[in-house]
DNA sequence: GTCTATACTTGGATAGAC
DNA sequence: GTCTATCCAAGTATAGAC
């Protein structure tokens, strides 16, 4: 990996661990290995740094997603593994972390992939959801738009839970209890 | 109300709006209309000004929510009246924003009131949520710890997605998705 | 209690040497 | 491409006058 990508991974890190507003230049560099020169060699700033760091992450989010909700099964079997998967509960979420930054908020540009990763990820879940009122798995009534926001909304919010706790069991229980009522059709 | 009401309160909407690391001592007192010499006269500094500022907002948000919970009505009833009140949906939840905030996690003290705060707050669901159940509306199976969790969730997690957004439809999808499973009892 | 002056650190970036 | 020097604003706090 060169230096470039060096610092847009410790920048990733970064803005995971501490957002937007609380990751500097100087820590990015050290993070990176990198120097001072070095980094504004490559990039203009912070901003433009985060901006590449963001997309990347965005990009891992909908893969990783993606990996689970394509497998073979029912559409609450996916969706159960997709949830269940093994996750870093107490880091929270690299992209929804970043709807409370009001450096990422403020800026259209910083926010617009966060936008778009969590509305891609809605859509791809009522696109499972559909496919199973579509077999008969989940009743013909169903409005998979809400329920598939509804689901994303179980994840952000259990780790909100979680890192509050500071422990995982908030979050796993948020999970069991949407699951419960998803599997009681 | 006194300069130093004023502190506490400036450091709460500092709070909510760009969290503990976003919040600078010169911003609060602006906001305040504060003096240097009077912030530091009436605190030690951001830390302590913090600690009460959190403990005012969480106090202040169990008492609205048990508003809502001890009303007349079922139990999804209650519930339905507390995820549907009015809320600022875009300025997210002064308590859960705090979450994400490296400087608040960090600390154990000012993580306290944080956890302390969503933990009861589940615990107050699941209260209403076994009234439920013990009246027959909900089935005797219910898993309602797990259930008030995921109802916590669903709230935090909507205000991840409609700041992401920067619009309300997400928050309400959310909620109208679990409502319906709710509902189907 | 509040004000102003002062101090030291960090944030964020530019300039020019190598 | 990377390094060091430099710069100015902001963050966070202390000191002492009023």
């Amino acid at each position: 990996m060169d230096t470039r990508d060096q610092l847009i991974d410790s920048t990733r890190e970064l803005l995971w661990e501490r957002g937007y507003v609380g990751t500097s230049p100087k820590a990015i560099q050290q993070h990176a290995g990198a120097g001072q020169g070095s980094m504004y060699h490559h990039f203009s700033g912070k901003r433009e740094l985060a901006l590449e760091a963001v997309q990347r992450s965005a990009d891992e989010l909908l893969a990783a997603a993606e990996a689970q909700l394509r497998t073979p099964g029912t559409a609450v079997e996916r969706i159960t593994a997709y949830l269940r998967r093994e996750r870093e509960v107490l880091r929270g979420c690299p992209i929804g972390r970043l709807t409370q930054d009001p450096g990422i908020v403020a800026d259209p540009e910083l926010r617009a992939p966060v936008d778009e990763t969590l509305t891609r990820l809605r859509a791809r879940l009522a696109e499972v959801l559909d496919e199973g009122r579509a077999t008969g798995e989940l009743p013909a009534g169903l409005d998979t738009t809400a329920l598939a926001a509804t689901v994303v909304a179980v994840l952000q919010g259990g780790y909100v839970l979680a890192r509050a706790a500071n422990a995982p069991e908030p979050f796993d229980q948020a999970v069991s209890g949407i699951l419960s009522l998803l599997t009681a059709f």
